[in-house]
RNA sequence: GGACGGCUAGCUCAGUUGGUUAGAGCGACUGGUUUACACCCAGUAGGUCACAGGUUCGAGUCCUGUGCCGUCCA
C-alpha cells in the first residue's frame, strides 16, 4: 500500500471508516485477553437502554471511553472495553404496553408469560441499534463480551446478589410510604423522583369543633382532595391555642366524621394557620405523625391516581386533579372554604412518566445499603479518584444522608424477585407436617448451598414481626414456645425450587427488581460473577477493578455510588455486616479506580437536548456529513472538563477540517517523494544525518518533544480538550504553517533533502500516533499509506512515547536537540509576521515583491542573514538589506531582530503612519512607566523573588529599546 | 433553605503555586488560485476579566459580600 503514489485531494471518510472497522473487528483487535507481563486496562460501558438510539451524549461519553481504551492499547496494555445494554424496566414496559394498547389489549389481558414473550420480541426487534451505532463511531469494544442485563448469566448474577443480601440481612420487606407513580403503576426509589417547583393554591378550610359547634379551626392545605382521608388535625404542643383544644374533636368537612385534635412537634407553627390536617395514607410526615399517635389510615386513592370508595360516592372514580376541583367546589358550597391564595411549593414528579408521584403506603422490598462507610472511605482516601474532584462532595453528601432503597417495582419486565412466601399456622401438632416435607431440616443442616446457588429461608412470627432463628438445632422448640401464624420466606436462585414449593401453596413475589438493582453489579456480573469458573474464563482477576468509569454526574447516586457499594460487598469473601473492611481490602474490592464525569451536551443556546425541542442532532447524520473522526475530534475539542458543553455544528465541521488538513499534508509528503524506510521510529531516525540538521529542524524537534510531554500530562489529568489544543498547535501552526513551508526550499536542495523528509516523516508519524485515540480511522489509513506500518500491522499497538523517549532515541543517533533553536526560529517567525503586516497594512499583496531595509545590531543581523533566503520568500520581498541609518519617510516596524523599513516610492499615508506609531509609542511609554515605577518601589525590590525582579529589568530594557526604535521611526517619517 | 459550578474578545472557551503588554478557535473585516489543503493561506480590528470592598510591592488568579445564569439536595 505504501507504494501507491496517488492520494485523492479531499479526504473521504465514508469509504475509509467502514473498511477499517471491519478490518479491526475481523483481526480481533478489540478482544480483551490478558497476557503475561502486560498490564491490564479495562472499562465497562455504562449500559445504554437496549432499545435506545445513539444521542450526542452517548457520542461524547463513548468517544472518551474509546480514547482511553485506544491510548492504553497503544501503550501496550491488554485492553478490555466491555459493551452491553440494560433492559430499562419502566421505559421498555411502557413502550410495549403502548403497542399493546394500539391492539386494544392490556398486559393483564395477555398474562405475565405472554406479555414477557411480547416484550422480548419487541426488544429483539428494536434492540441493539445503539450497538451498531457505536461501531459506526469507531468504538473499540470487545463485542464478543457484549452483555445484556436480562441475559441468563447476568440474571443469575442479579438473583444471586439478591439472595446473598437477603441472607446477610440487608434486604427486608415492609409496609412503608413509597413514591408511587400513578402512570406506571409502580413504586419508585427516592432517586427517581424529581422535585419541581409548582404554582399551586393554598386553600384555607374551616373545621367545626365538635364539642363547641359555633367554633371553628382553620387548616391550610394544597391537597383538598385528600380531606376524606383525614384522621386528625394537629397543632404544635407549644402553640398556646393547644391547651384549650386538648381532647376535643373536629368534624371532617367531607365524608363528615369527628376526628381528634392532637399535638405534635413536627407541626410547623409558622406555616399557614399553624394547624395541619393529618392524612397518613398520603403524606410521609402525616404517616409518621399517625404512627406516633396510633391513628388509623384511610387510603382514598386507587393506584392509578383516581379516588376510591373511601372518598365517598360523589368523588369515587374521579381523577385526583379533577377531584381537587370538585372538592374545592363542594367546600365552597358548604361554607368550609375560607380563603384561597396562590402558593409555590415543590412537588415530586416521576422521572420517567413526568407525572406527580403520590406518597403511598404499600408493601415493598427494601435494601439497607451495604458498606456505606467503606464507600465513603474509598473516595475520601483517594482509592477511587474523581475527575473533576468536586463531585466527591456530591457523592459523600448523598452517602451521609443515605436512606434505604426501595428495590421492588410493580412491573413484569425485569428480574422477578426470587422469593416465595407462605403464611402458615404452626402448632405443636402440625409443625412437622407443615415444615419437614419441604426439607427445612436439611436446610438447617446447611445442605442447600452449593458453589453458585444459595437458598435462604427466613421465618417471621406474624404477631410481632420478629424473625425466628431457623439456624437453631431445630425449629421445634421455637414452635413449641409460640404457636401461631408464621410467614415463611424462601429465597433462592433456583426457579425449580420455587416450582416445587408452589405445589405446597407457596407463591412467588409478583414484583421485579429496580433496573438499577441489577446494573449496580455491572462491573463484575459482566465478567462471570458469581461463577468461579466463568470468572476465570473471563479473566475477572485481570480486569477487576476496572481502570476507569466514564459517565455523567446525573447518575452519581443511581449508579456510581451503588456500584461502589456492590463491589465492596460482593467482591471477596463475605464479611459480617458489623465488620469494617481494611483499606487493602477496599482497594481490592472497588469497581473502578478513576471516574471521569462528562458534562451535559446542550444546544448552542444552552438548552438541554431533548426530543420535544427537536434540538438534538442525529449523530449518524453528523457522521455522514463530517465523518466519525470529524465528529469525534469536534466534540472532544469543545469538551471542557466537567463543564456542560455547548454544541454547534461548526465545531464538528472544524473536526472534519482538521482531518482534511492531516490528509493533505500527508498527500504533500507523498508528492515530495516515495515513502522511505518508515516502519519504526529507529528506522526514521537512522535516516537523519545529524550534521545536516539546521535550526529549523532542531526547533520542530524541540516542539515535538514538548508536545509529546504535554499530551501525556493532559491525558493523565483527563484534560481532553487540552490534548487536542496541544496537538493542533504543534501540527497546524508549527509543522504545517512553518516547517512544511520551510521544507519546500530544502526539498529542492539534494544535500538536505533526505534529512528533511526524515524530519517530516518523524513529525507526521508522532502526530498520527498522538491523534489515533481521537481519530482512529484516518490515522490508521495514513499509517498504512505513508509506510509507517510494519508489514501491514495496525497503528493501534504503537505508542507515541513522551519527550524523554524521543530525546533518548535521538541521542542514540548522536543528536541532541539544540534548545536555542526554538527561540531563534520563534524570533524569525515574528519577523516574518511583522514584515507581512508591514506590507498588508499598506494594501500590498503577499506575493508582491518589495524592497525592504533593516537596522539591527550585528548579532541580530547575522541571524537575519542566515535565514535571508526564506525570509524573502515568505514575506514576498525582492530584497532585505541592512542599512546604517533610518531612512526618512518610510513606514517601519520594530521586530525582535531589529527595525525594518518598507521602501515605497510614493503613496504612503503619512498621517496614518504617524497615528499608528503614536499609538504604539504611547502604549510602550505606559509599560516603561509602570515597570520603572515597580522597580523603584523599594518594597517590590525587597520582597519580590529575584527572578521576577530580573524579569522586570529585562522587560524594561527591551521595552525601552523598542520605544527608542519606534520614536526613531516616527522621526524618520519627517 | 443548603451545597456546588459558571460569569474573561461578537460567540465558545484556555488562563497551573498571585509576577512581562490577558491567549486560542470560530465569527467579522482586508488581501490572496505562491507547484498539500479555499475543508486553504496571509493580515487586521476587538477585552473596565459580572459588580463592590479587602489582603498584597503586585490580583483575571487569594479573602469577604452582592448580582445574574445553571445543576444537585431538602
Amino acid at each position: 500500500m505504501s507504494n501507491e503514489p496517488e492520494i485523492p485531494k479531499a479526504y473521504d471518510p465514508s469509504e475509509v471508516e467502514d473498511r477499517w472497522y471491519s478490518h479491526w473487528e475481523e483481526d480481533g483487535c478489540f478482544a480483551g485477553k490478558p497476557s503475561a507481563g502486560q498490564p491490564s486496562y479495562s472499562i465497562v460501558i455504562p449500559p445504554p437502554n437496549v432499545t435506545g438510539v445513539l444521542t450526542m451524549g452517548h457520542v461524547l461519553n463513548n468517544t472518551i471511553q474509546d480514547i482511553l481504551s485506544r491510548r492504553a492499547r497503544q501503550k501496550g496494555a491488554s485492553v478490555m472495553w466491555l459493551p452491553g445494554t440494560d433492559h430499562a424496566g419502566i421505559a421498555t414496559q411502557t413502550k410495549v404496553e403502548k403497542s399493546l394498547r394500539e391492539e386494544g389489549l392490556s398486559r393483564r389481558d395477555l398474562g405475565r408469560e405472554k406479555f414477557l414473550e411480547r416484550a422480548v420480541e419487541w426488544r429483539d426487534k428494536h434492540g441493539g441499534i445503539i450497538l451498531r451505532q457505536l461501531r459506526k463511531l469507531g468504538c473499540s469494544c470487545d463485542w464478543e463480551r457484549n452483555v445484556h442485563t436480562l441475559d441468563d448469566d447476568y440474571s443469575r448474577a442479579v438473583l444471586s446478589g439478591f439472595v446473598k443480601l437477603f441472607e446477610r440481612g440487608y434486604v427486608y420487606r415492609g409496609k412503608r410510604m413509597v413514591n408511587w407513580c400513578p402512570a406506571s403503576l409502580t413504586a419508585l426509589s427516592d432517586e427517581e423522583v424529581i422535585m419541581k417547583p409548582q404554582d399551586s393554591t393554598l386553600y384555607k378550610i374551616r373545621y367545626q369543633i365538635m364539642e363547641t359547634p359555633d367554633v371553628y379551626l382553620e387548616v391550610s392545605t394544597t391537597r383538598p382532595e385528600t380531606i376524606m382521608g383525614d384522621v386528625a388535625v394537629a397543632i404544635h404542643p407549644d402553640d398556646e391555642r393547644w391547651s384549650s383544644l386538648k381532647g376535643k374533636h373536629v368534624i371532617r368537612p367531607l365524608q363528615e366524621a369527628p376526628i381528634p385534635i392532637i399535638a405534635d412537634d413536627a407541626v410547623e407553627k409558622e406555616f399557614g394557620t399553624g394547624m395541619l390536617k393529618i392524612t397518613p395514607a398520603h403524606d410521609q410526615l402525616d404517616f409518621e405523625i399517625g404512627q406516633r399517635h396510633d391513628l388509623p389510615i384511610i387510603d382514598v386513592l386507587n393506584p392509578d391516581g383516581t379516588l376510591n370508595e373511601h372518598a365517598g360516592p360523589d368523588f369515587a372514580g374521579m381523577d385526583r386533579f379533577a377531584a381537587r376541583k370538585a372538592t374545592v367546589e363542594r367546600l365552597r358550597e358548604n361554607g368550609s372554604l375560607v380563603d384561597e391564595e396562590s402558593h409555590s411549593n415543590n412537588v415530586g414528579f416521576s422521572e420517567r412518566a413526568d407525572v406527580p408521584i403520590e406518597p403511598r403506603l404499600s408493601e415493598q422490598w427494601f435494601l439497607k445499603y451495604p458498606r456505606v462507610e467503606e464507600a465513603k472511605r474509598a473516595v475520601k482516601e483517594g482509592f477511587i479518584r474523581y475527575f473533576p474532584e468536586r463531585w466527591e462532595k456530591t457523592y459523600l453528601h448523598w452517602l451521609e444522608n443515605i436512606k434505604d432503597w426501595c428495590i421492588s417495582r410493580q412491573l413484569w419486565w425485569g428480574h422477578r424477585i426470587p422469593v416465595w412466601h407462605k403464611r402458615v399456622h404452626l402448632t405443636e401438632d402440625n409443625w412437622s407436617n407443615e415444615l419437614l416435607p419441604w426439607g427445612w431440616d436439611s436446610y438447617i443442616e446447611g445442605n442447600w448451598k452449593d458453589e453458585h446457588d444459595t437458598t435462604v429461608v427466613k421465618i417471621f412470627r406474624v404477631s410481632d414481626g420478629c424473625e425466628v432463628d431457623v439456624n437453631e438445632d431445630s425449629l421445634m422448640p421455637i414452635v413449641k414456645e409460640a404457636e401461631g401464624d408464621y410467614d415463611i420466606f424462601y429465597c433462592s436462585t433456583l426457579p425449580e425450587d420455587g416450582e416445587n414449593l408452589e405445589q405446597y401453596g407457596f407463591k412467588q413475589d409478583e414484583d421485579v427488581l429496580d433496573t438499577w438493582a441489577s446494573s449496580w453489579l455491572w462491573p463484575f456480573a459482566t465478567m462471570g460473577w458469581p461463577d468461579e469458573q466463568a470468572m476465570a474464563e473471563q479473566n475477572l482477576a485481570s480486569f477487576y477493578p476496572t481502570s476507569a468509569l466514564v459517565t455523567g454526574p446525573d447518575i452519581i447516586f443511581f449508579w456510581v455510588a451503588r456500584m461502589v457499594m456492590a463491589g465492596l460487598e460482593f467482591m471477596g469473601e463475605p464479611v459480617d455486616k458489623e465488620e469494617t473492611l481494611s483499606d487493602e481490602e477496599i482497594k481490592r474490592r472497588i469497581p473502578f479506580r478513576d471516574v471521569y464525569f462528562t458534562g451535559i451536551i446542550r444546544d448552542s443556546r444552552g438548552r438541554k437536548m431533548s426530543k420535544s425541542l427537536g434540538n438534538s442532532p442525529d449523530p449518524l447524520d453528523l457522521i455522514d456529513k463530517f465523518g466519525a473522526d470529524g465528529l469525534r475530534h469536534g466534540i472532544m475539542s469543545i469538551a471542557p472538563k466537567g463543564q456542560d458543553i455547548r454544541f454547534s455544528e461548526e465545531s464538528i465541521e472544524q473536526g472534519r477540517n482538521f482531518c482534511n488538513k492531516l490528509w493533505n499534508v500527508s498527500r504533500f509528503r507523498r508528492m515530495s517523494g516515495e515513502a522511505r524506510e518508515n516502519s519504526s521510529l529507529d528506522a526514521i531516525l537512522s535516516r537523519l544525518e545529524p550534521e545536516k540538521l539546521d535550526a529549523e529542524d532542531h526547533a520542530i524537534l524541540a516542539r515535538l518533544a514538548e508536545t509529546l510531554d504535554q499530551v501525556e500530562r493532559d491525558h493523565q489529568a483527563y484534560e481532553f480538550n487540552s490534548v487536542l489544543h496541544g496537538i493542533y498547535r504543534f501540527f497546524w501552526h508549527d509543522f504545517c504553517d512553518w516547517y512544511v513551508e520551510v521544507s519546500k526550499a530544502k526539498l529542492r536542495d539534494d544535500s538536505v533533502r533526505e534529512t528533511c523528509l526524515a524530519v517530516q516523516d518523524l513529525c507526521l508519524r508522532q502526530t498520527l500516533l498522538l491523534l489515533h485515540p481521537v481519530t482512529p480511522f484516518i490515522t490508521e489509513e495514513l499509517w498504512q499509506r505513508l509506510g509507517y506500518s510494519k508489514e501491514g500491522s495496525s497503528i493501534q499497538y504503537v505508542g507515541p512515547g513522551d519527550g524523554a523517549i524521543l530525546r533518548q532515541a535521538l541521542s542514540e543517533k548522536g543528536i541532541s536537540i539544540d534548545e536555542e533553536a526554538e527561540a531563534e526560529i520563534g524570533a524569525l517567525r515574528e519577523v516574518v509576521t511583522a514584515l507581512r503586516a508591514l506590507k498588508a497594512e499598506r494594501g500590498l499583496a503577499t506575493n508582491r515583491e518589495v524592497a525592504l531595509h533593516y537596522l539591527a545590531e550585528d548579532d541580530k543581523s547575522e541571524t537575519l542573514q542566515r535565514h535571508m533566503e526564506k525570509l524573502l520568500l515568505f514575506v514576498g520581498a525582492a530584497s532585505f538589506e541592512r542599512i546604517a541609518q533610518a531612512p526618512s519617510g518610510q513606514p517601519s516596524v520594530v521586530t525582535p531582530l531589529g527595525t525594518a523599513f518598507l521602501d515605497l516610492a510614493s503613496g504612503i499615508d503619512l498621517d496614518a503612519e504617524r497615528a499608528r506609531l503614536d499609538k504604539e509609542i504611547a502604549n510602550l511609554e505606559k509599560v516603561v512607566a509602570s515597570t520603572e515605577a515597580r522597580l523603584s518601589n523599594e518594597s517590590f525590590t525587597a520582597k519580590a523573588p529575584p527572578e521576577v525582579i530580573e524579569g522586570a529589568r529585562r522587560q524594561l530594557t527591551e521595552t525601552q529599546t523598542k520605544l527608542t526604535e519606534n520614536r526613531a521611526a516616527l522621526q524618520a517619517l519627517g
